[in-house]
DNA sequence: AGCACGCCGACT
DNA sequence: GTCGGCGTGCTC
C-alpha cells in the first residue's frame, strides 16, 4: 500500500509534460509568498539535471513521495491562473478519457512559446464603440464608473435615444426585466463591460438577407445562446452556412462573449478569414501550424484576456482559454484532421461538445457531409438538426453521373467518353476539374523482363515513382532513391510504370490540350510557400482551364467557372479493410461534386467506375448524401460497430520482430486478473502494412457495446500495462475512438 | 521526453 | 588498455 506521509507544509501536486502518467511533488518557493499560488499557474521546478515547467494542479499537505527528498519550486511564473478551473476539469477529462499523461494534455493546452515558461504582454487594447457613422475607434481610457451608466453616456454621445419610456424605467431603475432590456439595447449598440474585448456588434457590413432555413438555425441557436446544446447544421455546399455562421456570431458578440472558430486547415480556406474580418470590427485572432510561435501565443493570450472576440483557429486551437466564452463553431465536423493521429490522439470535435457542456454555451458542428457519428446522436436527440437544404442564390445543384468504363479503352486512365466531355467543356471556355486521389507517376516500377517490383526496404510498401525529381518515393517512410535505368535483379528487362498518379494525368492531358492550361495541386507540386496561392490566384483570374488534384481539392475552394468535375478513380475507394471507408468515400465524393457549378451554371460530375451498380454509388448518386447515410448507419447498427459500439485500439511497434508477441502475451496474461466488462477483444493481428519505417507492426482492438464499460476496463488496464516490463521493450499507444483502423 | 548509468566491440 | 554503442531506469 502507499505510504502517505503527512507534512506541516504544503505540498504541491505539479503536472509536467512528459510521458508519464503520475503527478511530481515540490515544496513551496523558497523567497515567494506561497499563499497566492493557485492550481492552474505555471512553475518553474527542479527536474532531474535541469529544470522544466510544470503546472501546479493541486495543493495538499500529503505525499507518496519521501518527504526529504521533495524539492522546492524555483520560480512561480504566473501571478494568475491562466487556464480557469473549468478548463483544467476538461483537460483533466481528456486525459482520463484518453489515457494520456495528464501534464502532455495540459501542455497541449499551450502554445508551444507558453509551454515553454514564456511570459509576455500583450498590448492594450483598442476601445470600439459604433457611431451613427461605423465603427469608431477611442483610446481613451473610460472612466471608473457603473457599466450601464456608462454605456447610457456613450450611447447618447452618438445622437441616438431610447424611447421616452424606455429612458424613464431606466432612469428609475425599475423592473429588472424592463431594465434588463433596456441594457441589452445599450449593449447591442455600444459597448460592453470595460476590460472585456468585444464590444458590441461590430458590424462592418450589413448581413446577407437570410432565406427561412438560415434564420430558422440562427434562431435555433441564438435562443440557445447562455446555455449547453450541441447543433448540427447540415448544409449542401453553397447553401449559405458561413452567413448562418456569421449572423449567430453576430448575437454572441452583442452578448459581449467570444467565439471559437475551429476549422479542419485554415490555410486552405483565407476566404473564411477576409468574410469574418469584412463583416466584424472586433479583433479576430488565428491560430495555425504556419504561424511563429510568438503569433500563436500572441493569439492565446488574447482570447484568454478577452481582448480577442474571434478566434479562428485549428485543431490545436481548442484549448485556448477563453475569457468570456459564449459559442464553439466547429465547421467541417466530419473531417478526420480534427482527430490528432499522434501522440495525444483526441478528437477536437468530441471534446469541443464536452467543452461546450462544461462552459454552459451552445456547440455548432456544420458541414454538407455530416458524421455518421453526429447525425446518430441526432437521431438520439443528443444534437439538434438544422438543415439547410437549398443552395442559396442562383446557384444550382450539380448532376452526379457514374461512367462505366469496363472494358472501355483508357488513355492513361481517361476514358473516350469523359475526354469528349472535357473537350464539349473547354469549348465553352468553362473550366474542368480532374480528381485523382494518388500523387507521383505511378504507383509501382515494374520489370518487364523478370517481374522485379521497387520495393521499400524498410516498409511493406512498394515505391512511387516520381518522373518531376527523377526518384522512387516511399510515401510511408519519406525514402527516396534516384530512379533506375535498368533492373537490378535480371539487369536486362524493361522498367515500366504500372498505374496512375497525378504526375502521368499532368503529362497525358499536356499531349491531349496542347493549347490548353493545366495546373497541377497535390502536396507535391505546392509545397514551397505561397504557390498554391498563386495557383488558385490563376485559376480565379480564369487563365487555367485544367485543374487536377488530390484531396487538397476537396476542400473548401471556390472555383466558380468549374462546370465538369471527375473523378478518375472512384473504385480505388470501394474496397477497404477498414470500416470506415465507405462513410470517408461517399463525403469525399460529394465534397468534391461541390466544387462544380457554384455561379450561375449547372455543374456535372462524372465518376469513372468498374462498379456502376455498387449500392454505396447507386444510392449515393440517386438518393444523396442523407439516404447513403441512413443505410450506412443500418449497417453499422448490424455489424455492432461505431457509433452503436465504442473501440480502442492498442497499437504495438518494434523493431524487433518477436517483441510484439512477447508484449501480447503479457498483455494477455494481465487482461486474466481484471474485469473485462463484456469488452470484446480482437486480435491481436498484424497491422495492414505490417512493416513500417523499419518497425514491426501489430494492433488489437477492444470494443464494448457500451463506452463506461470499456472506460472503466481501459482504466484498470492502462496503469497496470505501463508498469509491466514487455510494454517497455515496444512502442504502444491506444487509440480511443480510432478513425484509422491502420 | 531527456539524461545518466551500465555493460560489450574497434581503436589511439 | 580506452571510446562509445544504445538498452534500462529515473525524474518529486
Amino acid at each position: 500500500m502507499s505510504n502517505m506521509q503527512h507534512c506541516d507544509k504544503s505540498i504541491y501536486k505539479v503536472a509536467i509534460s512528459i510521458p508519464v502518467y503520475r503527478l511530481f511533488d515540490y515544496l513551496a518557493p523558497e523567497d515567494t509568498a506561497s499563499d497566492s499560488i493557485k492550481p492552474g499557474v505555471r512553475v518553474e521546478v527542479p527536474f532531474g539535471k535541469g529544470k522544466k515547467v510544470g503546472y501546479v494542479l493541486e495543493i495538499t499537505t500529503y505525499s507518496e513521495f519521501e518527504l526529504i527528498k521533495l524539492k522546492p519550486i524555483l520560480r512561480v511564473i504566473d501571478p494568475h491562473p491562466l487556464l480557469s478551473k473549468k478548463d483544467l476539469r476538461l483537460l483533466q477529462w481528456a486525459a482520463n478519457y484518453y489515457h494520456h499523461p495528464i501534464g502532455v494534455v495540459i501542455g497541449s493546452a499551450f502554445p508551444a512559446a507558453l509551454r515553454q515558461g514564456k511570459v509576455m504582454l500583450i498590448k492594450p487594447q483598442k476601445r470600439y464603440a459604433l457611431t451613427d457613422m461605423g465603427v469608431a475607434t477611442s483610446s481613451q481610457q473610460l472612466q471608473r464608473m457603473p457599466k450601464q451608466q456608462q454605456a447610457l453616456e456613450k450611447f447618447q454621445s452618438t445622437g441616438s435615444s431610447l424611447t421616452e419610456a424606455e429612458l424613464t424605467l431606466w432612469e428609475e431603475g425599475w423592473r429588472p426585466a424592463v431594465k434588463q432590456l433596456i441594457t441589452k439595447k445599450l449593449i447591442q449598440l455600444t459597448l460592453s463591460e470595460a476590460g472585456v474585448a468585444n464590444v458590441g456588434a461590430l458590424m462592418n457590413k450589413p448581413a446577407l438577407p437570410a432565406n427561412t432555413q438560415q434564420q430558422a438555425a440562427i434562431d435555433a441557436v441564438c435562443t440557445s445562446l447562455g446555455q449547453f446544446g450541441v447543433f448540427l447544421l447540415d448544409g449542401v455546399t453553397g447553401s449559405g452556412k458561413t452567413e448562418v455562421y456569421l449572423q449567430i456570431i453576430r448575437s454572441v458578440l452583442e452578448r459581449g462573449q467570444q467565439v471559437l472558430v475551429l476549422v479542419p486547415e485554415i490555410t486552405l480556406t483565407p476566404q473564411l478569414e477576409d468574410r469574418f474580418r469584412q463583416r466584424f470590427a472586433v479583433d479576430i485572432a488565428l491560430s495555425h501550424s504556419k504561424l511563429t510561435d510568438k503569433q500563436r501565443a500572441v493569439a492565446w493570450l488574447k482570447m484568454q484576456q478577452g481582448q480577442g472576440s474571434i478566434l479562428l483557429g485549428t485543431r490545436s486551437a481548442l484549448f485556448t482559454p477563453l475569457k468570456n466564452p459564449g459559442l464553439i463553431i466547429l465547421d467541417e465536423e466530419h473531417d478526420a484532421s480534427f482527430k490528432q493521429q499522434e501522440g495525444f490522439r483526441f478528437s477536437a470535435r468530441d471534446i469541443a461538445v464536452v467543452r461546450g457542456q462544461l462552459l454552459h454555451i451552445p456547440v455548432l458542428l456544420g458541414s454538407a457531409t455530416p458524421s455518421l457519428e453526429s447525425l446518430h446522436n441526432v437521431n438520439k436527440q443528443r444534437y439538434q438538426l438544422l438543415a439547410l437544404p437549398d443552395r442559396a442564390g442562383k446557384a444550382i445543384e450539380p448532376t452526379l453521373h457514374l461512367l462505366d468504363i469496363r472494358n472501355k479503352r483508357m488513355q492513361e486512365g481517361l476514358s473516350a467518353a469523359l475526354l469528349e466531355e472535357i473537350h464539349k467543356t473547354l469549348a465553352r471556355q468553362e473550366q474542368v476539374l480532374l480528381f485523382l486521389n494518388r500523387r507521383g507517376f505511378a504507383p509501382t516500377l515494374i520489370c518487364h523482363g523478370c517481374g522485379w517490383v521497387a520495393r521499400c526496404h524498410r516498409c511493406d510498401a512498394n515505391l512511387v515513382i516520381h518522373v518531376d525529381e527523377n526518384c522512387l518515393r516511399c510515401h510511408h517512410c519519406a525514402k527516396e532513391q534516384p530512379l533506375l535505368r535498368r533492373c537490378p535483379e535480371c539487369k536486362v528487362g524493361e522498367l515500366t510504370p504500372l498505374g496512375l498518379g497525378t504526375e502521368r494525368v499532368e503529362k497525358v492531358l499536356a499531349e491531349l490540350f496542347p493549347n490548353k492550361v493545366t495546373v497541377r495541386l497535390d502536396r507535391d507540386s505546392t509545397q514551397r510557400k505561397g504557390v498554391l496561392e498563386d495557383y488558385l490566384q490563376q485559376i480565379n483570374n480564369g487563365e487555367v482551364d485544367i485543374i487536377l488534384g488530390t484531396q487538397m481539392l476537396a476542400k473548401g475552394h471556390h472555383f466558380p467557372n468549374v462546370t465538369l468535375v471527375a473523378i478518375l478513380d472512384v473504385d480505388s475507394g470501394l474496397f477497404s479493410i477498414d470500416f470506415h471507408a465507405a462513410e470517408k468515400l461517399a463525403q469525399m465524393i460529394v465534397q468534391v461534386s461541390g466544387r462544380a457549378g457554384r455561379a450561375e451554371k449547372r455543374g456535372k460530375v462524372i465518376m469513372q467506375t468498374r462498379q456502376p451498380d455498387h449500392p454505396l454509388l447507386t444510392t449515393l448518386i440517386q438518393q444523396g448524401y442523407q439516404s447513403f447515410a441512413i443505410s450506412a448507419l443500418a449497417e453499422r447498427k448490424q455489424a455492432a460497430l461505431p457509433p452503436f459500439s465504442y473501440q480502442a485500439l492498442l497499437r504495438v511497434q518494434a523493431a524487433e520482430e518477436a517483441l510484439p508477441s512477447i508484449f501480447f502475451q503479457a498483455l494477455a496474461d494481465l487482461i486474466k486478473t481484471l474485469n473485462v466488462r463484456h469488452t470484446q477483444i480482437l486480435g491481436p493481428v498484424s497491422a495492414p502494412m505490417a512493416r513500417r519505417a523499419g518497425l514491426y507492426r501489430y494492433q488489437l482492438l477492444f470494443q464494448n457495446n457500451r463506452r463506461n464499460e470499456l472506460q472503466h476496463f481501459l482504466d484498470e488496464l492502462v496503469p497496470k500495462l505501463a508498469a509491466i516490463k514487455q510494454a517497455k521493450k515496444v512502442h504502444w499507444t491506444l487509440d480511443i475512438d480510432p478513425v484509422d483502423l491502420y
